[in-house]
DNA sequence: ATATGTGTATTCTCCGATAAACATAAAAAC
DNA sequence: GTTTTTATGTTTATCGGAGAATACACATAT
């Protein structure tokens, strides 16, 4: 289970460190693709597959769970950890993003996202202001 | 179960003690995370599990959820034990409780509860005037 | 075949952060 | 009153991130 917040920088090459917590957990291969409020997620190996195998099951016949599948199959990408545990993200996810230098890695479950500082910063204090409200909504969850 | 209310000094190298009492149940690791009405919740290993597996089944698809998730998750970190009690407070945890050099640490069922000394006061004094209101809201409920 | 260019991978070093170990002083227990 | 526990402070050593420099691979052109 990943879990924490790190800012990190992107460097000049496109290349970004994965937190030394993280590393052990997502090995060597992972998935890079596009996550939801527009940040990205970062899969290890066997998350993504089991994520795929839910994705698969998603009815072709509509249209919402084309848009999705297409937006995380396609939108995907693997990438490798360098011998310093850093990975490369290609221009178009950098750019759907919307990544700067500052990079926020948060650890959220199965998954690592990925943000642009300020925009994580900005999303941040809007769920720190309505958490009272959604803990409310949330009840009936069980939570 | 935890129980009871404490205070205690963060140094400038933000080392909190946990409470004797405390320490037994609380083990040698825990997790750390934002509370709601900002402080912060430090939940013994097992506790935690708990918790994340209800966390898990919320729905990804609901921006309610994934939020409240976020908070919870990419706000928490593991902490340790030092040799003498001690946990190490992150800065972004310690930024969000507004914690200053005064923490009161407060035992609340399966999670203690750090709050910054001069908020929790305000806090329990709120509480301490509308406890009668409050008391009638909770017939309801049934307690 | 050689030269040149571009982009990626690797190694190294510096500096700062951070956490572990140590030390001291105060308080509590017996 | 002595001993143990606890709270807090100081020092030290290790680790990690960032950037620079180098090495390498691949492509294109001469």
């Amino acid at each position: 289970m990943f879990i924490g917040e790190y800012t990190y920088s992107i460097d000049e090459k496109k290349r970004l460190a994965v937190p030394p917590k993280f590393r052990e957990q997502v090995g060597k291969k992972a998935v890079l693709t596009k996550g939801l409020d527009n940040c990205l997620f970062l899969y290890p190996e066997k998350e993504w597959q089991s994520l795929v195998e839910k994705l698969s099951s998603l009815p072709l016949a509509q249209a919402d769970a084309r848009g999705f599948v297409r937006l995380m199959l396609a939108g995907g990408m693997e990438v490798d950890l360098d011998k310093t545990g850093r990975i490369l993200v290609p221009d178009y996810l950098k750019e759907y993003a919307a990544l700067n230098k500052k990079v926020v890695i948060a650890g959220v479950l199965n998954r690592i996202e990925l943000w642009d500082e300020e925009k994580w910063d900005t999303y941040k204090k809007k769920i720190e202001r309505e958490v009272g409200d959604i803990a409310e909504r949330l009840r009936e969850l069980g939570v």
